[in-house]
DNA sequence: CTGCCTGCAAACGATTTGCACCAGC
DNA sequence: GCTGGTGCAAATCGTTTGCAGGCAG
């Protein structure tokens, strides 16, 4: 019955008290907490945990498949002179993102939720997946840590 | 002719000379540039710049809706402990996220574009727009630059 | 035991901000 | 001339990393 214990021993990780708590931490909640958020949230219980003992337990349970990150993050903002509305290709690996345009995206149309709740400007596709390259790559390779380098930093 | 400009006036705001080269620099390219890409670019034809111009244009052109940004940016990752695939609805105002499950949500099925190009594995369909609360602050308030604070930060 | 994990502090990198000067209109 | 924009440097803030102990298996 318990999801991390077994996930966790066919990867050969140790289950320990901090990610399971940072675990039900997240569960216990219906929003889409923060890491400071889950951080207070974990220390009620563990006084003496650190914030970056969150980030690698939130890390871990994302490789785990026991949670997920809701932003699609990049360490660095990127843009688009296009504003028509596209879709985009999202690679689960590099992280890297292309507009798609493809027939049967064009079937969709959004839900009308009422004025009220919510009012829907504009949507998108999000289609998560593996590019050509990370898929020749194969799983093996690195995770790739994307960090857009900055040429010459002008050091402090 | 000139859409940055007939906008610019619309809004009382000057047509600087720096605007209109990150503008080009962002039209002339057909990917999702990152704020280094675009300063590398304008850097050649204004060796002067710095990359704060290149910050502070952007977000001026995105409040025009002469730009985008790419990625649902926010200042921190969020974190979702729900790893059924669901939709969301992401407030432009104030950047919360909120998960939505809609009937006709459900219709909508991603297309399979051949497992060369690019595998899908999942897919989202993000309704952007405007939540109720922001829809009743109304559009003069305050744009909401949201920091998640952290409380204590025992800093150094 | 052995290896992965934790906590701490320092490093990092993207973005923001305060300030003095300059440019559009 | 007034208002807002720019450039610079320093500050911020989220996140990562190096390292010395600790704990799970």
């Amino acid at each position: 019955m318990d999801l991390l214990e077994s996930i966790s021993r066919e990867r050969n990780l140790p289950v320990t008290i901090q990610r399971r708590v940072v675990l039900n931490a997240l569960l216990d909640r219906d929003d889409h907490p923060t890491v400071d958020q889950l951080f207070e949230d974990v220390k009620v219980r563990m006084p003496g945990v650190s914030r970056t003992t969150i980030y690698r337990a939130l890390e871990t349970l994302v490789e785990l498949g026991l949670a997920r990150r809701t932003n699609h993050f990049e360490a660095s903002a990127r843009f688009d002179g296009n504003t028509d509305h596209h879709h985009h290709l999202v690679c689960r690996r590099c992280n890297h993102v292309a507009d798609i345009d493809h027939p049967s995206l064009k079937k969709f149309t959004p839900p009308h939720l009422g004025n009220t709740a919510f009012k829907v400007l504009d949507y998108s596709i999000h289609l998560e997946g593996l590019c050509a390259e990370c898929q020749k790559r194969g799983s093996k390779s690195a995770p790739k840590k994307q960090t857009a380098k900055r040429p010459r930093a002008l050091s402090r």
